[in-house]
RNA sequence: GGCCCCGUAGCUCAGGGGAUAGAGCAGCAGCCUUCUAAGCUGUUGGUCGCAGGUUCGAAUCCUGCCGGGGUCACCA
């Protein structure tokens, strides 16, 4: 039940209709006409700009089109009055009656109120934190591990098969040094000073207890064999243990994955990478060739060598990418195409890859190789998170993984707690900056809009219960608050919430529609907003509180309201993958 | 130097073709005998980085500058 789409079929078919009326030749262009809430609250209820839109293609002036369509508007039951404002847009007052049904389809449709069918069953892969295996994840990894795992509620809920995939770099020269790392701490489990852990080796701590496992496994064994021997072992044994600890450290904000896609199983067995090479090859985009110089800065070691390139150029990139390293092996981004055409061979028409920042130059080469290996037919949207600045009162903290002292994702967990994580990471858009002040969410948690948010769902909560209490035999079960007489609500904060719960299936669409999960974090700040507002009115106009003594029709009636609120909050929190609290204690 | 992201109130940020640009924090002035004041009300504060362009209409789209961040064959 989504009030503005409805209309909006109301004017697509009132606009045909004139057309057909006035004898208008060509086709309409209805895709332009946006039906929506209007920021002023004395242009009604609904906003429509069809009459400026479409003002070419009929030849009028908007105003005058305006005009016309507002008049075949006005037989709709539902709408009270139409006006016509300002350059031509149509503001549309509906009849409180409207309003109220949308309440009750809030209680009658509970936690599945706002979900849409948008999606159809289409099959969506979302890749999310696929953080390297070297250690425990730190706060840049939190954020776009909280925004993937939002984008998959949200597009869940409206209606799109979700996939959530980790990508887990278990090849190249990294988890060879992890695995150096890890043996060094065999070594000292075993007895051996250590001391300071040489530079270019991860000096953290936490492969102590890699180290033990694999002693306590293989006791003295390793210790005089050839690197060649051992690395495979301690390699594996440490990306185990990583991968452990990185599950444990998503666990804690409770994010869960269906499938983590190993990089080396790309080249155990057969060998997908070049499979896929193959495949471009034979599309002809794949060929032997130079590349120019990067420009700018010159880079020392530069060897100007014939290589194996991909034709991105081909697909809206700057220049060709190499596929194949000097010594042979394949570069990074040539197992990343193979894993994304396994991606595409499973069935998935559309990709969301969550990427941080930093590999903000690497989109367009991703989505060149996309458009080459899905015929066009697939498509990979790219949601960078920049970065989050750590503070502490203000004064940045360093984090630097080479000297082993960074905050981990989970020290902030453990210390504020996974509620105020996930909202603080989500009440901001995903491609701009984000500051996160420990100081801020630690000691002035009050601050902190995730309280605010959740303050008001326990607050519905906590006045349902009030209500029980003081009306014991009341039902206040969802058939009898859907039963209630809510024509009694006829103030305008009461109102007022009513219309804004019939914003929400609308504001999840939109965000579906633009991966933009922190869109609804902003709705539920909104809509806690002025369910505070209303509730403070009760301190004056004590007529307006939701325990009337002597009236309990009236009772029942605000009880559905406050209801619809809580079931509002309570999805929109869920879909953010933040606790909505009974009480605040 | 090339490419990507960001420049909106003192600070942190929403708004991404629509009407008089919003919120939180900070500041100022108020509201607890109450269904939880972890709340609310009022108020101060803006050349939407600059300059052009596109059109009925631009904070929003395009181009060029200026500032901040990221990134730049073969790392992952």
């Amino acid at each position: 039940m989504n009030p503005f789409a409805l209309f909006a079929d109301h004017v697509r078919a009132a606009v045909t209709a004139l057309a057909a009326e006035i004898g208008v030749s060509g086709t309409l262009d209805l895709s332009r006409i946006a039906v929506e809430p209007p920021r002023e609250e004395g242009h009604g209820d609904l906003a429509i700009n069809a009459a400026m839109v479409l003002a070419k293609d009929f030849k009028a002036k908007p105003r005058d089109l305006a005009e016309k369509i507002a008049k075949k508007l006005a037989e709709i039951p539902d709408v009270k009055k139409v006006e016509v404002a300002g350059p031509g847009f149509i503001n549309v007052t509906l009849d409180p009656a409207f309003w109220l049904g949308v309440l009750r389809a809030v209680i009658d449709a509970g936690s599945e109120f706002g979900r849409a069918d948008l999606g159809k069953g289409e099959e969506v892969n979302v890749e999310f934190v696929s953080a390297n295996p070297t250690g425990p994840m730190h706060v840049g990894h939190g954020r776009g591990a909280v925004f993937g795992d939002a984008l998959a509620n949200l597009l869940a809920l409206t209606g799109f098969q979700v996939t959530r995939e980790y990508y887990v770099n278990d090849a190249g020269a990294q988890v060879d040094v992890l695995a150096r790392s890890a043996y060094l701490r065999y070594r000292e489990a075993l007895g051996e000073k250590i001391g300071a852990v040489p530079e270019g080796l991860y000096p953290g701590d936490y492969l102590v207890p890699v180290g033990k496992t694999v002693a306590q496994h293989h006791g003295k064994k390793l210790l005089d064999r050839p690197e060649a021997e051992w690395l495979p072992i301690v390699r594996d044994a440490a990306i185990d243990a990583m991968m452990e600890m990185i599950c444990d450290d998503l666990a804690s904000l409770s994010i869960r994955h269906d499938v983590f896609f190993f990089e080396r199983s790309l080249s155990s067995g057969k060998d997908r990478v070049a499979e896929t090479i193959e495949t471009l090859r034979r599309l002809g985009h794949i060929y032997e060739g130079r590349l120019p110089p990067p420009k700018g800065a010159p880079i020392e070691d530069w060897e100007d060598r014939e290589q194996t390139l991909f034709r991105a150029s081909a697909f809206g990139d700057d220049v060709d990418r190499p596929l194949m390293k000097s010594d042979g092996s394949y570069t990074y981004f040539a197992a990343d195409m193979a894993y994304h055409r396994d991606k595409i061979e499973r069935g998935f028409t559309t990709l969301i890859d969550v990427w941080g920042a930093d590999h903000s130059g690497y989109v367009t080469r991703m989505q060149a190789a996309v458009a080459a290996l899905g015929g066009g037919k697939v498509t990979l949207d790219v949601k960078l998170c920049q970065l989050v600045r750590l503070l502490r009162a203000g004064e940045p903290v360093r984090m630097s993984k080479r000297a082993g002292e960074f905050v981990t994702l989970r020290e902030v967990v453990d210390e504020v707690g996974p509620d105020p994580v996930r909202f603080m990471m989500l009440f901001r858009k995903n491609d701009a900056q984000l500051d996160f002040d420990l100081a801020k969410v630690i000691e002035q948690s009050r601050e902190n809009p995730v309280f605010y948010v959740q303050y008001a769902h326990a607050r519905a909560k906590s006045a349902l219960r009030n209500i029980a209490e003081a009306f014991p035999g009341l039902d206040l079960g969802p058939s009898n608050l859907s039963a209630a007489s809510l024509e009694q609500l006829t103030d305008e904060g009461e109102l007022r919430l009513v219309k804004r719960l019939g914003q929400w299936p609308r504001l999840v669409e939109a965000a579906a529609i633009a991966h933009e999960p922190h869109r609804v974090a902003f709705f539920l700040h909104d809509l806690a907003s002025e369910f505070h507002a209303h509730w403070t009115r009760g301190n004056d106009l004590p007529h307006l509180r939701f325990i009337i003594r002597d009236d309990p029709a009236l009772v029942v009636a605000r009880a559905a309201l406050v209801s619809g609120l809580a079931t509002v909050l309570a999805s929109g929190l869920a879909i953010l993958g933040v606790r909505a609290p009974e009480e605040m204690r």
